[in-house]
Formats: C-alpha cells, sequence, structure tokens
RNA sequence: GGGCGAAUAGCUCAGUUGGUUCAGAGCGCCUGCCUUACAAGCAGGAAGUCGGGGGUUCGAAUCCCUCUUCGCCCACCA
C-alpha cells in the first residue's frame, strides 16, 4: 500500500468503523474455551438496558479495554464479556414515563401483563444501544457472549440461587419495618435508600397528660435537669419530631430508664393530640437523653428504630400503619378526619396547624438532617411496615471477609479494601423482595388455603401445595435487580451447568468499576462467588475515579454537565478520547473532564493522534530500501543515535509494561507518549533523515532501526490508542502479525540497553538546545548559518560531540562546529551541565551587557547551588548517615558544578565584564 | 457522629522507596518560524515560598501533628 497517499491529517472517522469490523471479523474479540493458553477474564459492569453511553461508561469501559488488549497481546486467552442489566426499578420507571407519554396511562392501566409486554418490545428495540456504542470507542468484548440478565438461562440461574439460598436456610421471609418508595410503590434495600441532607424542621409538640383514672395529673413532673420545656406546663409533656403526621401511629411515649426528670412519669398514659388515642410511657435505652425534651414518640410502623424499641417494651403493642403505600394519610380512625387520604407533607403542615390552634406545638426550629431517599427516583422514603424476603447476610459475608484478609482479593487503590471489610463486618440482612412488575418474579407458591398457608419455593411452579395439596399462587414481587447482577461472573458462562466457558474462564481475575458500587455489586458478587462456586470471581478489584466537571461536580444528565462519548469520537476520534480518560486517571483520583471546552479538553488527545500519524507517515514512507532484519544487525555499523534510541526503547517497554502491569495505565500512557514524540520524533527522526537520503549502508542501518523501534512503539501503544496504531500496522512492511490487536506484546532485551548511549546523546542533546537558545535569544534567522565552538569538558564529550557533529550541525542549523578551545571575539556563551562550554560567535550583533547579565545569573545560580552541596558535604552528619551512593552523587555534582563555575568565570573575564 | 480523600505554574494534573538531574507535563501566555512527516506543527521563553503553622531528620512537595478549605463514604439523635 502506497503510503504516499496517507492524508497529513490524521481523519479517525474514515478508518475507525472499519478497523473495529476487521478485528471482529478475524476473531480477535472472541475467546477460546479450549485454547491452551491461560485465560484473563474481565467481566463487564453491565450497563443497565436503558443506558446510554456516558463519559462514566467511557472511562469504565477504556480502562477494561486497555487492559484486556494488554494482556490479549501479552498472550493470554482473553475474554472480556459484555452485556446488560434488566435495572428494574430503572427500567421500569423509563418506560411508565413512556406509557404516560405515549398513551397518557399509569401502568396500573395496562396491566401486569401488558406492561411487562411493552417493557420487552422497548428493551428489544433499544436495549443494546448501549454495546453498539461501545463499539464506537474501541471495545474488544466478546460479543457472542452478551448476556442480559432476564436471558431464559440467566433467570433459570437466579431462580436456582433463590430456591437453594431458601432451602439451605439463608432466605426468609420477614416482617419488619423497610424502606419504602411512595413513588416507586417498592420497597428498598438498606443500599438502595440514600442519606441526603434534607432542610427540615423539629416540632416540639405537647402531648397531653391523662391519669389512669382520666384525670389531669398534677404538680412537677421533674425535680431538676433544668429542662424547660416540661416544666413550664404540668399537664403536658414535649416531644421533639420532625414527623409530626406520623403521630397517630404512636403507641408510646419512652424515655431513658435513667433520665430523673421523667422518672415518675412511667406507666402513665397520655393522649396523641388530636385524637382521644391514650397511649402508655414507657422507657427505654435507646432514647438519647440529650436530643429534644429527651421523650420520644414511637411510632412502630413508620420507624425502623421505633419498631425495634416497640418489640422490645413488655406487653403486646399493636402497630398502626397510618400511611399508606403511595404516601397518603390513612383512613383510619387514629387519623383525624379532616387529615385522611392528604398527602404526607400536605398533612405534616395541617397537622402541624392544627397543633398551633390547640396550643399544642410549643416550639418549631429549622433543623438540616440526613434523610433516605429512593436512589431512582429521590423520592423520600416511607419507613413502612410489611412482609419481605430477606437474606441472611451474616453467613455468606465470612467467606468474603476471609477472602480479603487472607489477600486472595485485593483492591487498587487498597483503600477500598477497608471500605468493603467494613461493609461486610457490619452487614445486615438484605431486603431482596420488590413490588415491581419487570424482574425475576419470586419462585414461592403460598397455599390458598388459610389453615394451611404453607409457601411452596420451588424453581417450577408447583401443581398444588406441597403440604396440603390446596391450590397455590404465586408470590407477586420480583426480586431486586442485584439479587441477578451478583450472580454475573457465573452465571454468565452457563452455571449450574458444567459449561467450557466456567471451566476455562472461573474464577476471572480483574474487575473495574466505580466505588459506588463496592457493596451493590463487588462484596455480594464475592459472596454468591464463593457460596455457589467455591471460589472468589476475580481477584482484584480496581477501583477507579469519578468523571467530573471543571467544578468537580459529578457529571449527571441533571445538571446538564454531561460529556457525549460519541461526539468527542465524532470530532476528536475514538482514541483521542482513549488517551485523554487513560492520561487523566491516575490510580485512585477523579477525572475532571470540562464540558463547556471540548477543545481543550480533548485536543491534546487528538494532537497526539495525529502526531503519531505523521512519524508513521514518514517512517513508513521511507522504509521502501533493504531492510536489515534485527537478528543481522552489526553493531559496528551503529551511530551513537542508534544505540542511544535502542536503549530507549527498552526502558520505554519496561515501563509501559510495568504501569500496566501495577494498574498505573496513566504512566503507561505519559511513557510511551514522550517516547514517540519526544524521542523518536524529535530527536532519531531527525537525526537519521541524512542517512535516509544519503548513503546506502548508513541507510540501511536507519531503515532497519527505524522499522523496528516504531513497530515497538505501535505495539506499546495499541492498548491505549487500538485504532490508529492497528490503522500504521496496515501499512507495516512484512509484518509478522496481520493484526495488530493480536501482536506480540514486546520484550525488552537488556543487551541493548545502553546507559554510556543515553549519557552520551544527553550530552548531544543539550549542546543542540544551546545552541538553539542562541539562536533564539538573538533573533538569528533560521535562515541564517551561524557556526559554533564547543569546549567538551570530557573526553566522553568530546566523543559524543565528533560522534554527532553532523547532527549537531544540521539541527542546530550551523555552518560549523569547531571542537577546540575558546572561541575569539563577541559572541554569545553557554555552558552545559556536563560542564562543557559553547562559544557562538556572533559578531556586532551581540550585545555585551545582556551577556554579561546572563552570565552573571548563571553564575549565581551555580553558586547558591555549590553552596548547598558543600554545605551537605561538609556535615559530617551527612557524610556519615546518609547513603554511600548519595554522597558520591553530591560529590560528583560539586565537582561538575566547580568546572562549570570555573568555565563561566573565564568567559566573564574574557568579555571583559 | 465516625471514616476516607484532595490542596503543587493562570487552568487540568503528575511527582511510587524522603536525597537541588523532582520542582515537572499538557493546555494557556510571550517571542521567532508555513525548515519537503506533522501549523493538530517546530524552536525558544516567562511563570509556582508544593494550602497555613509546628515537628521528626544530616536532608521534607514527600513522614508525623495541627489548623483552614473543598469533596466523598458510612451512620436507627427521633
Amino acid at each position: 500500500m502506497a503510503t504516499t497517499q496517507l492524508a497529513s491529517r490524521y481523519d479517525p472517522s474514515a478508518i475507525e468503523t472499519d478497523i473495529y469490523n476487521r478485528w471482529r471479523d478475524a476473531g480477535v474479540l472472541t475467546a477460546d474455551a479450549h485454547s491452551d493458553a491461560t485465560p484473563y477474564v474481565i467481566v463487564i459492569p453491565p450497563p443497565n438496558v436503558t443506558a446510554v453511553l456516558h463519559m462514566g461508561h467511557g472511562l469504565n469501559n477504556t480502562i477494561q479495554d486497555v487492559l484486556i488488549r494488554f494482556e490479549r497481546m501479552r498472550g493470554r486467552e482473553a475474554l472480556w464479556l459484555p452485556g446488560t442489566d434488566h435495572a428494574g426499578i430503572a427500567t421500569q420507571n423509563v418506560v411508565e414515563r413512556l406509557v404516560a407519554d405515549e398513551l397518557g396511562k399509569r401502568r396500573q392501566d395496562l396491566g401486569r401483563e401488558q406492561f411487562v409486554e411493552r417493557i420487552w418490545t422497548f428493551v428489544h428495540e433499544t436495549g443494546n444501544t448501549i454495546l453498539k456504542q461501545l463499539e464506537a470507542i474501541g471495545a474488544s468484548c466478546d460479543w457472542d457472549r452478551t448476556r442480559f440478565t432476564l436471558d431464559d438461562e440467566y433467570s433459570r440461574a437466579v431462580l436456582k440461587v433463590f430456591v437453594d439460598l431458601y432451602h439451605d436456610g439463608l432466605i426468609y421471609r420477614g416482617h419488619r419495618v423497610i424502606h419504602w418508595c411512595p413513588r416507586c410503590l417498592t420497597a428498598l434495600s438498606d443500599e438502595e435508600a440514600e442519606f441526603r441532607e434534607r432542610d427540615d424542621h423539629l416540632f416540639h409538640i405537647r402531648y397531653p397528660v391523662v391519669t389512669s383514672a382520666g384525670e389531669r395529673r398534677g404538680g412537677a413532673i421533674s425535680p431538676g435537669g433544668g429542662e424547660p420545656p416540661n416544666r413550664r406546663l404540668v399537664d403536658s409533656i414535649v416531644v421533639a419530631t420532625t414527623r409530626p403526621e406520623t403521630m397517630f401511629g404512636d403507641v408510646a411515649l419512652v424515655f431513658h430508664p435513667d433520665d430523673e426528670r421523667y422518672r415518675d412519669l412511667r406507666g402513665q398514659t397520655i393522649r396523641i393530640p388530636l385524637t382521644d388515642v391514650e397511649i402508655p410511657i414507657e422507657v427505654s435505652p435507646r432514647v438519647e437523653r440529650e436530643f429534644g425534651s429527651g421523650m420520644l414518640k414511637v411510632t412502630p410502623a413508620h420507624d425502623p428504630n421505633d419498631f425495634e424499641i416497640a418489640g422490645e417494651l413488655e406487653g403486646d403493642y399493636e402497630m398502626p400503619v397510618v400511611i399508606d403505600a403511595e404516601g397518603r394519610m390513612g383512613h383510619e380512625p387514629r387519623v383525624p378526619e379532616e387529615l385522611r387520604g392528604l398527602d404526607r407533607y400536605e398533612a405534616r403542615e395541617r397537622a402541624v396547624a392544627m397543633l398551633e390552634q390547640e396550643e399544642l406545638l410549643a416550639k418549631k426550629e429549622p433543623y438540616r438532617h440526613a434523610v433516605r431517599h429512593c436512589y431512582r427516583c429521590h423520592t423520600v422514603v416511607e419507613p413502612r411496615l410489611s412482609d419481605q424476603w430477606f437474606v441472611r447476610m451474616k453467613p455468606l459475608a465470612t467467606p468474603a471477609l476471609a477472602a480479603y484478609r487472607d489477600g486472595q482479593l485485593t483492591f487498587v487503590p487498597e483503600r477500598w479494601g477497608a471500605v468493603y471489610e467494613n461493609w461486610l463486618t457490619e452487614i445486615r440482612d438484605w431486603n431482596i423482595s420488590r413490588q415491581l412488575w419487570w424482574g425475576h418474579r419470586i419462585p414461592a407458591w403460598y397455599c390458598d388455603a388459610p389453615s394451611c398457608g404453607h409457601i411452596t419455593v420451588a424453581l417450577d411452579p408447583p401443581a398444588a401445595c406441597e403440604r396440603c395439596g390446596g391450590s397455590v399462587r404465586q408470590d407477586e414481587d420480583v426480586l431486586d435487580t442485584w439479587f441477578s447482577s451478583w450472580l454475573w461472573p457465573f452465571a454468565t458462562m452457563g452455571w449450574p451447568n458444567a459449561t467450557d466457558d466456567l471451566a476455562k474462564f472461573y474464577p476471572g481475575h480483574t474487575l473495574v468499576t466505580a466505588a459506588e458500587i463496592i457493596f451493590f455489586w463487588v462484596a455480594r458478587m464475592v459472596m454468591a462467588g464463593f457460596y455457589f462456586m467455591g471460589e472468589r470471581p476475580f481477584s482484584t478489584v480496581y477501583i477507579h475515579g469519578t468523571v467530573r466537571d471543571t467544578l468537580h461536580r459529578k457529571m449527571s444528565k441533571s445538571l446538564g454537565n454531561g460529556i457525549d462519548p460519541l461526539e468527542v469520537v465524532s470530532r476528536y476520534g475514538a482514541d483521542a478520547l482513549r488517551f485523554t480518560v487513560v492520561a487523566g486517571a491516575p490510580v485512585g483520583t477523579d477525572v475532571i473532564l470540562d464540558p463547556n471546552d471540548l477543545e481543550t479538553t480533548f485536543a491534546p488527545g487528538r494532537n497526539f493522534a495525529n502526531k503519531v500519524w505523521n512519524v508513521g507517515r514518514f517512517i513508513l514512507s521511507n522504509l521502501d530500501g533493504p531492510v536489515v532484519a534485527p537478528d543481522r544487525w552489526d553493531p559496528a555499523h551503529f551511530e551513537l543515535a542508534d544505540r542511544w534510541i535502542l536503549s530507549r526503547v527498552q526502558r520505554v517497554i519496561v515501563d509501559t509494561t510495568e504501569a500496566l502491569e501495577r494498574f498505573r495505565l496513566n504512566d503507561a500512557a505519559n511513557a510511551i507518549y514522550h517516547f514517540l514524540w519526544d524521542d523518536l520524533a524529535d530527536w532519531y527522526v531527525e537525526q537519521v533523515k541524512p542517512r535516509l537520503y544519503g548513503d546506502a549502508r548508513g541507510g540501511e542501518v536507519a531503515r532497519a532501526i527505524l522499522r523496528n523501534v516504531f513497530e515497538t512503539a505501535l505495539r506499546l501503544l495499541h492498548p491505549i490508542m487500538p485504532f490508529i496504531t492497528e490503522e500504521l500496522w496496515q501499512y507495516l512492511p512484512q509484518a509478522r502479525e496481520p493484526l495488530l490487536a493480536k501482536a506480540a506484546w514486546p520484550r525488552p532485551k537488556a543487551p541493548l540497553v545502553d546507559d554510556e548511549a543515553e549519557d552520551r546523546f544527553g550530552r548531544v542533546q543539550a549542546l543542540v538546545a544551546a545552541v538553539r537558545s542562541v539562536r533564539a535569544e538573538y533573533n538569528v534567522p533560521p535562515g541564517t548559518e551561524i557556526a559554533a565552538v564547543v569546549q567538551p569538558s570530557s573526553t566522553d564529550a568530546l566523543e559524543a560531540f565528533n560522534a554527532e557533529q553532523r547532527t549537531i550541525e544540521r539541527l542546530a542549523k550551523l555552518k560549523h562546529l569547531t571542537m577546540d578551545g575558546a572561541g575569539e571575539g563577541a559572541g554569545a556563551h553557554q555552558v552545559l551541565p556536563d560542564g562543557s562550554a559553547v562559544f557562538v560567535p556572533l559578531g556586532n550583533a551581540i550585545d555585551v551587557q545582556k551577556e554579561c547579565a546572563r552570565l552573571r545569573t548563571e553564575t549565581a545560580r551555580l553558586d547558591g547551588q555549590l553552596r548547598g552541596v558543600r554545605q551537605k558535604l561538609q556535615n559530617e552528619q551527612f557524610v556519615n548517615r546518609a547513603p554511600a551512593d548519595v554522597v558520591q552523587r553530591e560529590r560528583e555534582k560539586e565537582q561538575s558544578w566547580r568546572e562549570q563555575r570555573e568555565t563561566l568565570t573565564a568567559k566573564l573575564h574574557a568579555l571583559g565584564c
């Protein structure tokens, strides 16, 4: 193929789709369960089936793809297993809105069957959107193995897990206060009910005191404590609450058993304000004496804590539910008529107004506190007494904890391990039933016979009650979405069948995700992995940061601060996107991107791609002549620059490999970036040009090295920028592997590491930079060739300058570089880091004052450095205690700076400063 | 209430085991260049008392304490 035809600007959109299809058609993406290669497995965190690609996915999946491509090139049987999650509440909400918009109907109007049918249509139409979008960023997933948590086979696994856990005694049906979303009309787990700060009020309400005979009780109620709330009124007790509307569900007031203020009140009766309901005063150690008046109202049906307290009180208490499923006041006789049917917040206002009127409101103060909200719709959760299914978590947590503690499971960065450990240690039972229609329906059947009441739990619907033979009806509820996600690492591979995939690809290796779902998903996968597979599902959990805007706010649809990855791909290319997020995502930190300035954010990545493109174009178009294979290279023909670049290559191979192994993707990106741009493009390619255009043998060597170095660079860059590297690979003559995606990862060749060459070429670079600096300072036009005289500080320096004299002259645009002594006449002076001195004769153009000033500045800087290093060397403590090599290095510095200082002094004299 | 993280150039951030080759990169800014791979480029340059204070050490951006400011997670004071 003719590289000369390649455009000078890299156009990603012209090639990306083709390249991707080529990978797919060549089977690059498909893992082989029967290969001999060691497996490497990542299971994707399955995006919600309704999701559209956002930057968080962009980051998450780019990281996974970099790791997968890296290990694939290293020869492992790499499987990246993709798929989607049915996302119960989220998806149901989306389609509910859709139905409302389309038909103006609620899901209840359609009925369960029809509504679920509608969701399936939606899923079939748009469910693979996000997976298709992942292709655009180059994700090399094994699409043949795409899974969905509601696939038949997968669903079967979910139900089996429920049945097994039930029969193992780890799933039970419980009656307790759970988190309820009055908007989604379902129960939520603790994790799904997230705390958010809210500005509310704390209401101090007077509960009228009633004697046991129904008479008012007189006299002081508290001998001491100096607490004002209850002192003034002897006929009422003040209670602080944020939720006055729940008082109709109160069953008692309680105070702390040691609270002297109320000691005499125990056993007395008070009346719920605005009602005739009388309730007792009791004690509970759970009461915080310092809070409010120290008297707590107990509302067992609408507060989990109160539920516990009521359970601990002597005697049986009813637990009246006064707020219905939709968050409205109930119609119980306990609820005042004027409040019945009102929304809980309206009811709160009305109740408070009524209390005021009755002079039963002692105080109302602003109050900021954390309240649980539905994680899907952000409605304030209503604690609610109901029957739900729970998983007993403690036994499952034990091996998951052990795995972390004995190092079988590690976190990157490590600190997240503590979060994981803490959660597992404090773990509580998991409410897994959801009052939704979209999801895995719970495989439990209730006997219709009231006298029997048996529950049959089975994988397949029973014909009749297994105890009494009577008719049964299935539980209406479905399972929490996460109850299917936690099986992802093995249910995707065909569990419970003993499949080849399970044999080959379980357990997996790396899990890449954000910290937010450590509890929801990561910890639970580990538990399920141990319980059902007997092994951890992965060995490393790599936790990456969150994508935020420049104000450090999380990118979100509602804030409108998101970035559309597809727009970035079309404007800057997938590789630019990938490079930007990888280079900007050091381990453990958030990724800050500017949604208002895509240019600033992504241009550097695009520019780098363009650089790769152009250096590639140049190199490829110069490979026409004969090329010597590496195994026939004769080092005798190498120039200094050749040895230098080959040594640099070995280092960048080591650096990149180590960085990727340690999940330091940003280090890998930077290492290869600087190698390609600085070492290869700016120096080696420039150095090599005369040989390419000139002498035959030199050209042959140069071409061989150029080809080899560039080929290695493409391999190293491929995991991060797969498209452009694959495209350029296609033009590489005689590539051993037809596709870079399946090519081998480079191994460093130790004999090519050449410290001397690196040292010497470094001196050459410094000399060129010094002359360039002089040119710039004196505005010498590029066309004007000047001469320079260098005074090498050592034989090493002399040999280096001699070896690359032609390079120095070319790159510094020198007519001639003289190698000996000091120059004559007026000119500019520079001293190199190694002590070598350069003189550039500039005749009249020179400004002696300026030169003197510059040399004095230099001298002063060196004096400062010398002072520091000498102080150190004179310090016995330092010389004695610091490691020998550190001291040695300081001595070398001192010598080098002293030499530079001497050279400068001589210059100053020569100029007559 | 408990825990964690961050603060380095105008901006976004590197800086792993303390050692003036670690005070850096990219962007932005200033100067000069359309030098036949690349103006999405080349060359040169200015710019930071490493959040404040204290300590450990021969030596601190790096370790310890403390304060300030942001951010996150967990949490049954209603």
